[in-house]
DNA sequence: CAACATTATGCAGGGTTTTGCATGAATCTG
DNA sequence: CAGATTCATGCAAAACCCTGCATAATGTTG
């Protein structure tokens, strides 16, 4: 027989509602061989520690976790699904794959499937945190912190990076134009970017249409060291591009 | 039938206990033909050596520490605000800080002073994401992602941490005890701890006082690398490393 | 062996926590 | 609006914990 006392009992359904599920005060009295009121008192200790949201005849998950993740990925939430999609089909079944940093590239873990041999090789603690809470295997790339962007930069990792084969890698841009290329802000971000195109056998950008037509400070890579771009941005912007030579996949908002 | 001393009955307890069993004093005391009292005094030692989580009506296991470190924050576990305060006094002005993965080094970093020259080094993204967000210079350190404890490991990272020279290394545990020293529940978090301590002149470990004498899976640390112990155990359970040689601060939660 | 110290155990009391129930108010449903 | 369900509150019983004390078992010393 199974202790049964509040802690354990409120353990339990803690527990639950962090998996997503809700509870049914009558059936888990009777689950617990306690009374409903006994139940209802867990509950109310449950949502005194800020772990459940009480609700009639019951409790539900509380809605917004503190992670400072999940701040991030709500604040990613303006991320176009359709963009995520589509970036999601090219990688298909790409074992190892480098990522960039940023709210873009962040917003692809929760979407991608988990491959039995996948590999995630970012620089950035933000995607690598992500990859954990979906359980991808994780290889994190080390160096100094880059403010502006929030991943590693810096000889040592591009050092590191040009150790590794991956089957694609995933660049975010800050600004990116027919002429000009790939462009970053960041004159260590810049480096990173390459160090990764130069790792990888296929090289994808992601970006949204603000993006494009852009130049950023520091030229990253040319158009043509790059095989695919994925945007969501009008025709007008990306014919100059496509027109370079470069493939581009276009997404549509719907509309 | 076997002796039915305190030492034999608390043995067989403490096995169950780490078997993941949870203990009924009422049913123990009926197959070991003793009062409650007795079962009672015995989970009372099993809890005084670090062995057993007392609880109303029997004892269960010290909370399993296996559960990865994104699991563990979205529980709520809180950290002493006295135990933080503490560190941060102990690591004053020292400028160059090489800081552990886990729940209460990264409860560090919002009380951090932010000073002009300060470096923190880091195996932990949560931690690099921390000190980002509290404007502080950071290095992180790369290599392969560990789940249990949320921090890069493996041959990579040792590497990298070998390559650096900080001031303090500030040191997390899974389990502390005066002769089998600092242990931790996986491999290579223990070498990690151990690039950590030789990468710096000073090995602070910082530990709620549930770890102390237990006695986690791999020996990591012997108590006489330790230059300090920072922590909110009771007298008793500091008493036995305190003569070992090793400096410890004890802090008081309000009483 | 005797006297003493130490440890282990059971028991009684008083206090705290937990639980189930009763009552009336609040809320949902048709 | 009537009926049913659920909730809040207070209360008393039960279970449990803590403390102190007496007793028995065991070990130690002279």
């Amino acid at each position: 027989m199974n202790l049964n006392i509040p802690d354990t009992r409120q353990h339990v359904l803690a527990q639950r509602l962090d998996d997503g599920l809700q509870i049914v005060a009558i059936e888990v009295a009777e689950e617990f061989d306690v009374s409903v009121d006994t139940i209802r008192r867990d509950i109310l200790a449950l949502e005194a520690a800020g772990k459940a949201h009480r609700v009639r005849g019951g409790a539900m998950p509380v809605t917004c976790p503190t992670s400072p993740l999940h701040v991030r990925l709500a604040a990613g939430g303006t991320i176009k699904p359709a963009l995520v999609q589509a970036t999601i089909e090219q990688i298909g079944a790409a074992s190892t794959l480098l990522l960039d940093g940023g709210a873009t590239t962040l917003a692809l873990i929760d979407k991608l499937p988990r491959l039995d041999r996948r590999l995630v090789i970012t620089p950035s603690p933000w995607i690598a945190i992500a990859c954990q809470e979906r359980d991808i295997d994780t290889f994190m790339l080390g160096g100094r912190l880059s403010a502006p962007g929030g991943m590693a930069v810096g000889d040592v990792a591009v050092g590191k990076t040009m150790g590794v084969a991956a089957d694609i890698a995933v660049l975010g841009a800050c600004g990116i134009e027919a002429e000009f290329g790939l462009s970053s802000d960041d004159f260590a971000e810049a480096q990173m970017k390459q160090a990764m195109h130069a790792a990888a056998r296929r090289t994808i950008v992601v970006t949204d249409g603000a993006k494009l037509g852009r130049r950023a400070r520091h030229h990253t890579l040319g158009l043509q060291q790059i095989d695919l771009i994925i945007t969501d941005a009008e025709q007008n912007l990306t014919d100059p591009i496509a027109r370079a030579g470069t493939n581009v996949v276009t997404v549509w908002s719907h509309n």
